[in-house]
DNA sequence: TTGACATGACACCAAAAGGTTTCCTATAAG
DNA sequence: CTTATAGGAAACCTTTTGGTGTCATGTCAA
């Protein structure tokens, strides 16, 4: 497998925050206005639309206007990305378990 | 599949940095001291050991000392925290993608 | 023992991040 | 029309973050 080659960059930055990985878990479920999300969360409006623009930005989520209306919907495939970077490292993981087993069973 | 709990605060904030996911990568091919990552950066030795205290204390690298030295090994393992998190998603991902093919097969 | 080396530990700084309040505009509804 | 609702946008504040330079300390080598 070559190196991870780093495209992932908003995307980790987006989800580097517990409120922004929280609003991510909300959107899997259902599309949300900005309004909607600020009143699952201790914290006014426009700090929850900050949150919402660096997930727009990192393509982790989409906004569809209806009138008045913004509607947030998740868009998972942004999500790739991140997946793609720590795949690569799946493999050292293994190495280290296969390592692990084989001592354990020279052991026995 | 259940919601994801999220136990992965530290290490999503210690990927956050590009810094931090190349000292990673270096990790990956071998265990350097703070000294050696340093040279291979534009940035102060101080610096890096900031990055070097962020990825430690999510775990993702561990350190060993050895005479004056301290050497810096990566963790794969505490990566799999982000991992879990990520898949929770696949299943969105997944979804969309047979929605996309019902509807190319439909049109056909 | 005398340097040279590898790092830790500070103090300090500028910029970015995460919030808040306030105000403005556009659409929906009576 | 007039009012309530949804949300953008700007100004401002505090804390965190990513860097720097400097100095003290422990260890290895001559």
């Amino acid at each position: 497998m070559s190196l991870p080659l780093d495209h992932a960059q908003p995307v980790f930055r987006a989800l580097a925050d517990p409120t922004r990985r929280a609003i991510v878990m909300l959107l899997a479920d259902q599309d949300l206005r900005v309004g909607d999300i600020a009143e699952r969360f201790e914290m006014t409006r426009p700090a929850v639309a900050k949150h919402l623009a660096v997930l727009k930005s990192a393509d982790v989520i989409r906004v569809s206007q209806a009138g008045r209306e913004r509607i947030n919907h998740l868009n998972p495939a942004a999500l790739k990305a991140a997946t793609d970077w720590l795949n690569y490292f799946d493999r050292f993981w293994d190495d280290r378990l296969a390592a692990l087993k084989s001592a354990v069973e020279k052991d026995a």
